[in-house]
RNA sequence: GGGCGUGUAGUUCAGUGGUAGAACGCUACGUUGACAUCGUAGAGGUCAUAAGUUCAAUUCUUGUCACGCCCA
């Protein structure tokens, strides 16, 4: 009989549509009141899914789906974040495939044409995310724009405003060009390049005297209002408190003693430029220089530049500047060093300090309660070592610039007036109320603030936003603190410390207990994937190709902490075998009628395999549980699929086709009963790695009937251990490793494995007898086995094995060459020698015996004892050939 | 420069103070009523390197080398 194959495209579609229109992902009331949740991160909306999203929602699928099985009322809440500026940037170019301008359309068109898009294709990585499998109580969905989301982040600004956490300052901050929008610190990246050191003479006034300054970036000289030297440089001692000239520009600056100026470094006098560096900046505080700013917003230099360099864009600008030096003879050389250079993340354009007027959150103060909180352990992460880089950054931490400069977000709740005083309200209305207090009676107009908050000011917000904060709803009393978050290790600074901000000064509670952290997908040579190097695997090509489950499964079992994922196909693939395995040995049961029967008490079957593959099974159940509440979900997974492929169908089922072909009708009864209700319990521990496979057969096996209740929603195996099982647990491992003897003897010999023999004992028989005659029937097919012959009738032809500490002898028929095993068994006991000496050495070692613990010298001299025995009964073999 | 992590079979990775494990790959052979997306058997390792602690180190400590990441 042919079975069709599992169709995966077929049947996931089918099983994740029943799993949604069912509700089955809605938090079920438990009856142990015990709670499980967990918030997604957010993926942006204009995201598509990674590999990286493959992970990270794949192992929160484990949990969640895992957390269900055991009872406990599970949310997994899900959602988008609107992404600021990655949003705003495709709708613009959007826009601008029709010939249109943002700054044509306004800001309010604009915005409205943000919302039509979102609506039209906002919601693509949700859905990418259901092909995936993710459990997630989909009619929760969240978008951090929605109207209680946003509401909360205007309470939070004001909350924060009032309690003097938020200011507004003038600042130099990382300036992009490109978008023309402030940036935080985190969103700059520092990138290794080339660059050239230029040496530039600066005329000493009233003098012949020069000095030489170094610098990669000679255009900001427009701005210089300073040199600095080392107070303890004695090259520039006589220098400090006179002027140099700027060349070029012509004017006039101090040089200044300040502990900035490295010596060691270029020349050891830097000039100072505080409004387009922070050193600088804080050289000029320190020494109150004046600030010269020479940007425009857009990168060109503006009216404070040489008059001939306005508007040129700043690397023009230096461009030029360095041709008049060398023509002016102020340029003294050029070297090409190696230095780092910020870039903005998203624009990919050279970020320039700007000083410019910003809101900023007192990052300092609110980070005080997230270290605490990580120190007691209320909060913990996973791996433990991420604590020490949570702590390095909190502990170092600036002031966090929260204003952007662009149209898509949340606008800032301030107002001001003409007078530029500002308002921070909730709303128009109050911070009318605030003004009129201020303006007493005068006649006033208000305008409100344009800059819109940083994404991360939203996401920040999550755990409690989206579970309904400020107002006290029944689902944040009953899923907040969150369980766990499940993250990768690049947002933890970004994301999860500032969570951990907000969490703990809007709640009593932190925002979750525990912090998964996992690492990065990479191709299979260890690179990260990126679109650049065309290396980057499509997960949804993955999933069509092999099958969501495959791609789970593989993800999954690969997933062991503090090391990066290596995926190749070549995986997948091999996880996609081990479903097609489960599949065909499914279809084995079907083919034999098994089913399971509800009314047969399991504590009660009489079949040696199946008391064997019941205690394989509970201790597979425990291991399972144990790693997937450890986070090992590697372990989790191995373990699992160690049972299934090894245990369940390379033994367990071979075993069951000599039950099946035989006459006992009890037997054959409970062969079939049994191994249907193992193959349920299968589908359970696998189920939350691989979901639709699962459902899938549960349904085809119709245990759905059987037990009431669909896969997702059954309960997870917590079967205990019987200890009468015991003997015929042994008695079964004793026969496989019987079996696995006589194939290997079999294969040395270059015995073709279809070829039977038989058995004799050469010795006294001892429990191998009483096991051989106890199973025989196994032993027989599974080992292929003819007879249990008197050692007198013995055939001729016979080769003597040690199994289980005793001597076996295996008869062929005549023509079959034995002597070669000679050599094979000459091997194996210089082996034994070896191993036979090292030992010994052991034990005549003084120091040993007085120090090692007693159990293990115990073990040794046992080990060295069988090993002996063991070899006396080779020697006997080898001088029997010939 | 500071910090963190990793070096174990051909590859990807588990693991442990007391006889080295898995998966994939590889080799040989196929018992035809679950499965060739398979089965059976097998080969393959100075556990990066040096020193120290210890009766005993792949495991603990320190140094070195290599690679990766983060921060400045």
């Amino acid at each position: 009989m042919e079975f069709k194959k599992y169709n995966h495209i077929k049947e996931e579609k089918k099983i994740s549509d029943f799993w949604i229109k069912k509700g089955l992902f809605k938090p079920k009331k438990s009856k142990s009141n015990k709670k499980f949740s967990i918030v997604i991160p957010p993926p942006n909306v204009t995201g598509r899914l990674h590999m990286g999203h493959a992970l990270n929602n794949s192992l929160q699928d484990v949990l969640v789906r895992f957390n269900r099985m055991k009872g406990l009322e599970t949310l997994w809440q899900p959602g988008t974040d609107h992404a600021g500026i990655a949003t705003q940037a495709v709708v613009e170019k959007n826009l601008e495939k029709e010939g249109i301008k943002k700054n044509d359309l306004g800001r309010e068109k604009f915005i409205k044409k943000v919302w039509e898009w979102k609506e039209e294709s906002g919601g693509i990585i949700l859905d990418q995310l259901k092909k995936l499998g993710c459990s997630c109580d989909w009619s929760r969905t969240r978008f951090t724009m929605d109207k209680n989301l946003s509401d909360a982040v205007i309470k939070v600004f004001v909350d924060l405003y009032n309690d003097k956490l938020i200011y507004k300052d003038k600042k130099l901050v990382n300036w992009d060009t490109k978008l023309q929008t402030a940036i935080s610190d985190l969103e700059v990246i520092q990138k290794d390049v080339q660059s050239q050191l230029y040496y530039i003479d600066y005329q000493i006034e009233n003098s012949k005297n020069k000095i030489t300054i170094a610098t990669t970036r000679p255009e900001t000289m427009m701005g210089d209002t300073a040199i600095a030297v080392n107070p303890k440089d004695e090259r520039y001692i006589n220098l400090i408190g006179k002027n140099a000239i700027v060349p070029l520009v012509n004017r006039k600056i101090k040089i200044i003693a300040d502990r900035y100026a490295d010596p060691e470094q270029g020349s050891g006098a830097v000039k100072i430029t505080p409004a387009h560096d922070f050193n600088d900046y804080e050289v000029g505080k320190r020494n109150k220089l004046e600030i010269i700013n020479i940007l425009e917003k857009n990168g060109k230099i503006n009216k404070n530049g040489i008059k001939e360099f306005i508007n040129l864009d700043r690397f023009q600008a230096r461009q030029l500047l360095v041709k008049q030096l060398k023509e002016n003879g102020s340029l003294i050389k050029i070297e090409t060093i190696k230095n780092k250079v910020p870039y903005g993340d998203r624009s990919n354009t050279i970020i320039e300090p700007l000083l410019t007027e910003q809101w900023f959150v007192d990052a300092k103060k609110l980070s005080k309660k997230p270290i605490s909180i990580v120190k007691k352990g209320k909060t913990s992460f996973f791996p433990s070592s991420w604590t020490k880089t949570f702590f390095l950054w909190m502990k170092n931490i600036e002031p966090w610039c929260i204003s952007r400069q662009i149209w898509w977000g949340h606008r800032i709740p301030a107002w001001y007036d003409e007078k530029n005083n500002i308002f921070v309200a909730e709303n128009e209305k109050d911070a009318l109320i605030l003004a009129k207090k201020k303006n007493k009676n005068k006649k006033f107009k208000l305008k409100q603030e344009t800059d819109v908050l940083d994404t991360w000011f939203s996401s920040a917000l999550w755990p409690f936003a989206t579970l309904g904060w400020p107002a006290k709803t029944k689902e944040l009393s009953k899923f907040y603190p969150t369980s766990v978050l499940v993250t990768g290790f690049d947002i933890i600074f970004f994301w999860v410390a500032r969570m951990l901000m907000m969490g703990n000064y809007f709640n009593k509670h932190t925002p979750f207990y525990k912090i998964y952290v996992h690492a990065l997908v990479r191709d299979e040579k260890g690179q990260k994937m990126s679109k650049s190097k065309g290396n980057v695997i499509d997960p949804l090509e993955l999933i069509n190709e092999f099958g969501a489950d495959s791609l789970r499964f593989t993800l999954i079992s690969m997933a062991s902490p503090g090391r990066d994922v290596k995926l190749s196909k070549n995986r997948v693939t091999g996880n996609r075998n081990f479903i097609t395995k489960i599949w065909s040995a499914n279809n084995f049961l079907q083919l034999n009628k098994c089913k399971f029967n509800k009314k047969v008490n399991i504590n009660s079957i009489k079949l040696p395999i199946n008391q064997w593959i019941f205690k394989e099974f509970i201790k597979t159940q425990n291991l399972v549980s144990k790693n997937i509440e450890i986070f090992r979900f590697d372990e989790a997974a191995k373990h699992a699929y160690q049972f299934v492929w090894h245990s369940f169908c390379d033994w367990y089922l071979e075993f069951l086709k000599p039950i099946f072909n035989s006459k006992n009708k009890s037997e054959i009864q409970e062969a079939k009963i049994f191994s249907s209700f193992m193959m349920a319990n299968i589908l359970r521990i696998l189920h939350p790695f691989i979901p639709f496979f699962t459902e899938s057969v549960w349904s085809k096996n119709k245990y759905k009937e059987i037990f009431k209740v669909d896969l997702i929603s059954s309960s997870w195996p917590n079967y205990k251990n019987i200890n009468k099982f015991n003997n015929y647990h042994t008695d079964i491992s004793n026969i496989i490793e019987l079996i696995t003897n006589i194939r290997s003897t079999k294969a040395e010999l270059k015995i073709t494995p279809k070829l039977f023999c038989d058995l004799s004992f050469s010795e006294k028989p001892k429990k191998i007898k009483k096991l051989i005659d106890n199973h025989y029937n196994l032993l027989k097919q599974v080992g292929r086995v003819n007879n249990v012959v008197d050692i007198k009738k013995k055939s001729q032809n016979s080769i003597d094995i040690i199994v289980l500490k005793e001597k076996l002898s295996l008869g062929f028929s005549k023509e079959v060459d034995l002597s070669s095993q000679k050599e094979r068994i000459l091997q194996k006991m210089e082996s034994l020698k070896k191993q036979i000496d090292g030992l010994n050495n052991k034990l005549n070692n003084k120091a040993y015996i007085e120090n090692a613990p007693k159990e293990i010298v115990q073990n040794d001299k046992k080990l060295v004892k069988e090993l002996t025995v063991e070899d006396e009964k080779l020697r006997s073999i080898v001088s029997s050939i010939n």
